[in-house]
DNA sequence: GTGAGGAACTAGCGCGCGCAAGTAACGTTT
DNA sequence: AAACGTTACTTGCGCGCGCTAGTTCCTCAC
């Protein structure tokens, strides 16, 4: 193996042999390892050598022998994946990067028999945009991973403050409604959002002086939607807050086919802003949520747990705002 | 080191101690390796002993020794995650787990600078579900990955066969219509396969004896789709074809708000069947795709390419069907 | 002059696995 | 009886890296 051809890999040692230094060096010089000190030339020569003969470094090695796999797995729930969410993602991926780090984002299917990806890539650590599922983070901790964000033993701490509802209320109160509704998904997967949120606009009516607020979980169907519609206005309901704004179109959808006048006979407002928010006839009154800086704040709590790094400063605050627009108006 | 402790990995040394055998006996039972004989008993000593002690493969090791990540990285264009496209990738994921690999997904961020993920992770073959971008292929051969499934260099073969634009013109024409527009999107993301779609359009047109559609690109805005409405309707079109499901609510709903009746004043079918189609009011008559099976051609054709197994056969046919609903009417 | 510390490297083991080449015993065939 | 093939294992090298412990030389302070 005089010669290197075009198909074996290159490794630090062929470095090493080409300028007569020891492989040890090359690696001191690649890594740029503290606690050694290599002079400039030295260096120079490496770094020129390795990009002349094309190194890359063989992340198999590296990791056994590092012990580590410089891999963060982040577990996404089975959601819409939004153009908030993929900037978030993007962000965490390039902080994350730049420590030298891989983001590898994995949603588990509902239903799927694949062995969990934590399983077969042996990441560093796992995290989760939302708290582990049942079974989920003993079947990450059997795989060999101890580090999980957010820890599932940590005492339940405060949630995002989801202030979206609240603004929902608020603002149809200020329109003049006093009966109104909260429209759920009947969608598993986002029981827990659905249940927060519900919580948050009940939080929201009670500071208003109003009783809890009757709500049901629909199926994005004109059945289901007519069903509560039919419910709620019997009960003298006059505006709803939707979980978010599929729920309010296929509530809004329904309300039409049955003859009802938007905002007229019900007002409705839907949550997160959606492209079909504003394509729906009449347009959605809705919610915005701005997540800029999530994405770092947990590349931050991944670098935190493998690197003995300090705690990232508290989480970005998610700034909501009301979007009003045409499905919603003041009541009489 | 005589007595293993919680922190520390068991490995197949451990096993082999453990029952007096050697290391590469309990290697060979642990990957049920061709070409070698190993009694029952010793077999499910192994087996026992691996459980017992709670042995993982240090996949590392492994990928080091094999000179093999067994990583299929599925390059995923920056489209809408549906339900269709997360039952593909299951059945990819579960067919490559049975075979011994991991399936990852990535999207590149389209203005991202974090470092792609094949080349921090190494895999044995990227995959991509549409023709790989400029300068992609290359990146990920420098990253020394040899096998990219489409071939870069294979000559353009046959695209999926994109019938849905098809029954979307043939629909509009047994509805009576024969003034006909397509409406394209102007995200950049999907340009091709809106091209396609188009293309497909017109071949149908001229089948049917109609000349070329008046095609335009549309943002989701009711500006944009106003114009187009617009200026369609002052050239006598009578129904529109749109690229899918978000084009044609876009044009509904400006449709509505400019005071045109529906389908009365203009038809407009959509595509993909998505939820919003049957939400919207009226409900958009659509074109659903069934991709069924093409999770498990694509892992058969990952498997093919490192594997040295057969080709699959043939792709899987993906069925089209109308669905005809409220937003098209025949004409007059 | 001596000793300590720093610069600039080196030698080499270990990480945990895959697997080629090998060994010993036994059974079958010539 | 000898040769061959099969069964059921074993020995041990290599994969490519991280990094500890070490060596040699030089400089500076006392």
């Amino acid at each position: 193996m005089s010669q290197t051809t075009s198909t074996r890999r290159v490794t630090a040692a062929d470095i090493a042999r080409s300028l007569g230094i020891s492989r040890a060096t090359v690696g001191f010089v690649l890594n740029d390892t503290p606690g050694q000190t290599i002079s400039e030339a030295t260096r120079t020569r490496v770094l020129d050598e390795a990009k002349r003969l094309g190194y890359r470094t063989n992340i198999a090695a590296r990791a056994l022998a590092s012990g580590r796999s410089r891999i963060v797995l982040l577990v996404l729930p089975d959601w819409p994946l939004d153009f908030n969410l993929r900037r978030n993602i993007e962000e965490a991926s390039l902080a994350l990067d730049e420590a030298g780090y891989a983001l590898i984002t994995y949603t588990p299917h509902p239903t799927g028999h694949s062995r969990p990806l934590w399983e077969k890539l042996q990441p560093d650590v796992v995290m989760s945009m939302t708290p582990f599922a049942p079974g989920q983070a003993e079947s990450i901790r059997a795989a060999g991973v101890t580090r999980l964000i957010p820890d599932p033993e940590a005492p339940v701490g405060e949630e995002y403050p989801e202030e979206g509802p609240v603004l929902q209320v608020q603002y149809l109160v200020d329109l003049g409604h006093r009966s109104i509704a909260f429209a759920g998904s009947a969608d598993p997967r986002v029981a827990d959002l659905v249940a927060l949120r519900r919580r948050r606009a009940n939080d929201a009516a009670l500071a208003l002086g109003l009783p809890p607020l009757p709500s049901s979980d629909i199926q994005l169907t004109d059945a289901s939607a007519g069903d509560a519609i039919d419910r709620w206005r019997e009960a003298g309901v006059t505006a709803i807050a939707a979980y978010n704004d599929d729920v309010a179109a296929a509530l809004v959808g329904a309300g039409l086919r049955m003859g009802l006048t938007l905002p007229r006979d019900l007002s409705v407002i839907g949550h997160d802003d959606t492209p079909l928010a504003s394509m729906f006839e009449p347009r959605l009154s809705t919610i915005s949520v701005n997540t800029v800086g999530l994405g770092r704040y947990l590349a931050g709590l991944a670098l935190s747990a493998v690197e003995n790094r300090p705690l990232p400063p508290a989480g970005p605050e998610l700034r909501v705002a009301l979007v009003p627009r045409a499905s919603t108006a003041p009541l009489g």
